[in-house]
DNA sequence: TAGTGGTCTAGACCACACC
DNA sequence: GTGTGGTCTAGACCACTAC
């Protein structure tokens, strides 16, 4: 990194040094590699920390950099490709390793969800909270709206709140048939109680997936998975898990 | 927006502030009324403008604000739904109006596209760019990678630059058979062309979607397409344009 | 306790849109 | 011009981690 100053550019000083500081990256840096702190990087690019802070901000909206309060600014590895759409149609849960059940409870939902399901405002639904795991770390929460009409085997008791009725309502659904799934990815930013979960700090970037699961005849079950922006690739195909084109995105823009 | 003070709480102001705005949107404003200017909207808040402005980053990022320079701040409408990926394989651009040709060059490709494209460094490829408008507005900027192998009726004659160019490529790529067709979105930022294009500012949060067009020997096409992450939600699934549970995501965490 | 990134302030000036 | 959001500065203090 021997740039010590900044030429003058019409451009902001903070995406100049994001450029510089990303071919920094690519050519003296490896991954996990500790970056000098935000005042000595300031003080040698002869800007204030705020605008160094600014570049370093790009830089991890990115996924380049990993920023740790008390800790220091590392450089992160490649994003993780998580698979979120196959187009087999599959029930959430069915086969599927990557998701933990947390627990669930069963309450009338926000007006949004019974809106989204279709059903009455005070029809009673399900609502089961799922971790999503890859490489030991947490990529997603999800919390998965089951209205109570989709699972009608369940009865109260033999849906306890906690990991065991999380589990119960995933069983129940899979006695359905699935005829269509239809999903949404849009930008968001993390609640406090997805920060924690996700270890980021609230407000940070996540990629909200919006899945509708349904019968022939209804919506079956709504899933709104939180998944973190800075470390996930979002993959859909015909593969399903398979890994492709790697890096592909950030070399070919 | 009666609030005039913010209470001493625990969380960072501007979270805080950001949930009173939030919630002051939803009450007390309709899409496309314009807010207070940042200086008056900080003194009313009784917060510094930098703070009041990482409030308002917040809420620009999802979705919910609309910030233009030399103008003002305006409430967003909702994200509109762009579907990128339906069920069926579909060639880039086949009975596609969504999607506007705008030029094509033909060169050899960043390396980065070679290997995602299988094909040997020094293979020409054919470079399509292309542009999504949808309600009057750009929603994304794409760039179209085809290796001159697999379109082997054009003649460099045949290729013009420009938008025919751009029309020859794509009507040659039609005439192959699509086997597979795999997606990845990822968040990114935009470029300083991207952002021109996308009417947006450098460093813009964009979804980028690459995708791989497959026959059944080889990949005859690599798509990076950027979308504005504060405008659009993108749809994948079985009923292709359709849209469903508008607003979902918002009202549902 | 020392060092890190995260928050916040109070200013200044710039680029741009509109009149 | 006037007013808007965008950039930048030079400080201060806080929250967290690790020793």
């Amino acid at each position: 990194m021997g740039t010590t100053q900044l030429e003058a550019v019409q451009e902001p000083k903070y995406w100049h040094l994001r450029t510089v500081l990303s071919e920094a990256l690519d050519s003296e840096f490896s991954v996990g590699e500790i970056l000098p702190n935000e005042r000595d990087l300031a003080a040698r690019f002869g800007v204030a920390r705020a605008t160094l802070r600014q570049a370093l901000e790009q830089l991890e909206l990115e996924g380049r950099l990993q920023r740790r309060r008390g800790v220091g600014t590392t450089v992160a590895p490649p994003r993780v490709g998580v698979a979120v759409g196959t187009r087999r149609h599959a029930w959430p849960g069915a086969a599927d390793a990557a998701w933990q059940p947390v627990d669930s409870t069963r309450a009338t939902p926000p007006p949004a969800v019974a809106e989204a399901l279709g059903t009455g405002r005070d029809e009673p639904v399900h609502t089961v909270r799922r971790s999503r795991v890859s490489q030991d770390q947490p990529v997603a929460a999800e919390l998965l709206y089951v209205p109570a009409s989709s699972v009608p085997g369940l009865t109260t008791s033999d849906a306890p709140s906690g990991e065991a009725g999380a589990r119960a309502v995933l069983r129940e659904l899979r006695r359905l048939t699935l005829a269509r799934q239809e999903s949404a990815v849009e930008l968001g930013s993390a609640r406090t109680e997805e920060a924690r979960e996700l270890d980021r700090l609230p407000g940070a970037p996540v990629l909200v997936v919006t899945t509708r699961y349904a019968t022939e005849s209804a919506t079956a079950a709504l899933s709104v998975a939180t998944y973190r922006a800075d470390t996930c690739r979002l993959t859909f195909g015909d593969a399903g898990d398979v890994e492709f084109h790697e890096g592909a995105a950030a070399g070919a823009r």
